[in-house]
DNA sequence: GAACAGTTTGACCAATCGGTCAGGGTCACG
DNA sequence: CGTGACCCTGACCGATTGGTCAAACTGTTC
């Protein structure tokens, strides 16, 4: 195997790592950041190939591999952020706020977010998919630290009796399923209700009927 | 070992192709068939080899290939039969019987079927995930016209008062995502509920109030 | 405009993958 | 126990894939 590790490498580096990012380094980043989403959400990890990404980015194999040091650094790249901006709408459950409303706005916020990035949805399905091999780590440590927090809020709010007694844990999944699975099972949908409207514009009152009975004491 | 009894000896060819199956092709072609339900529904298509089914299924890849003709054969023979095994409960929702025992039941054998079938869930959510390149015909014909059919009943039953006022095609799509993200999202599930209980042990009661509350009139 | 860092590429490589094939082993049955 | 159909395998093949490399090109700065 190549053990050559390229000692002077990117922005790893714990302390210093100054990079200035040239203007040509942070477009072309992107580009292929982009693309690799694009495919990478489209056929998983093994399915993608770098040519594609190339192809889809407008560059060279080897100059995406001059930007990446791997396929799988550009996966990574790509999953990196991605559980904190799938879970910013989590983080903002508000516990002062008035509970029903708090998590009708979490689900709206997800239902719109399965609009507005099917793409990141389907990385995320993808990766879980196939046993989170990539960021199991994060699942069971910051994802579970952030769901325990909000459950234990919930759990709150029912003591109160301004909800209506549910177990937080399902309910959180339920949302998550229920918005997740029109971006992820997009294709199903749109070939069950046949062409035309937005699925997602169907979805919108329906969930909120279904979250209202649910939630309501 | 799993000991799965994969009662599927298919002998299609509408043609002559008779023969009678041999003990040792039934043996064989089930060991390939459990195999690579395994490996496909764990890495998807593209990330699954040869190589590993034909390990998994205690043979060697040219005679795996000497069952099937091509890699491709076999993901085509474990699709043949899902998404009849996946809609047969829907199929079972009985138009003359009582509406919300009929949708609670339906929910509860898609749950069960999460629970004891996950593989075939996952093998499913991976297709549908990457497109449907290989049952993406059946999802709006077979699939759309059962779909239909039963929204007109659950229309129906609407109509008579018997049933909460719900988008009947979004009531559907709302029973997969919930059932089915037990199967296909089970590491995250875990992650989150910590290790221990069986995570459906605690959806199904939650499934149980969510879905009365939604269709009690 | 020299000089150097940063950028790009064609050619190439080793590994892996799906699949083939000739030949040999095994089973069932008369 | 012979024989033909069925079963199995090691060796191999062409294509694809992730990745390397030397060399050339470009942009920027003094």
């Amino acid at each position: 195997m190549a053990e050559e590790q390229n000692a002077q490498d990117f922005t790893e580096d714990g302390d210093e790592g100054k990079r200035p990012l040239t203007r040509i380094q942070k477009v072309n980043r992107g580009k292929i950041l982009e693309a690799a989403l694009e495919v990478f959400s489209a056929h998983g990890f093994r399915g993608a190939t770098l040519d594609q990404i190339a192809a889809e980015a407008g560059l060279s194999k080897p100059n995406v591999l001059y930007y990446f040091p791997s396929k799988e650094a550009i996966h990574e790249a790509l999953l990196a952020g991605l559980l904190d901006i799938w879970l910013a709408p989590l983080r903002k459950m508000d516990p002062e706020g008035e509970p029903r409303e708090e998590i009708m706005r979490y689900m709206r916020r997800k239902l719109e977010m399965s609009r507005e990035m099917p793409r990141e949805s389907r990385l995320f399905a993808n990766e879980v998919l196939q046993g989170a091999p990539r960021i199991g780590a994060g699942l069971s440590t910051d994802l579970k630290t952030l769901v325990d927090e909000k459950a234990a809020v919930i759990d709150t709010w029912i003591a109160q009796g301004r909800l209506a007694p549910v177990d937080p844990h399902h309910l959180i999944f339920s949302i998550w399923a229920l918005t997740q699975h029109y971006a992820d099972f997009d294709v199903q949908v749109r070939a069950v209700l046949g062409p035309g409207k937005d699925p997602i514009e169907g979805a919108a009152p329906f969930l909120e009927l279904l979250f209202t009975r649910l939630l309501t004491p």
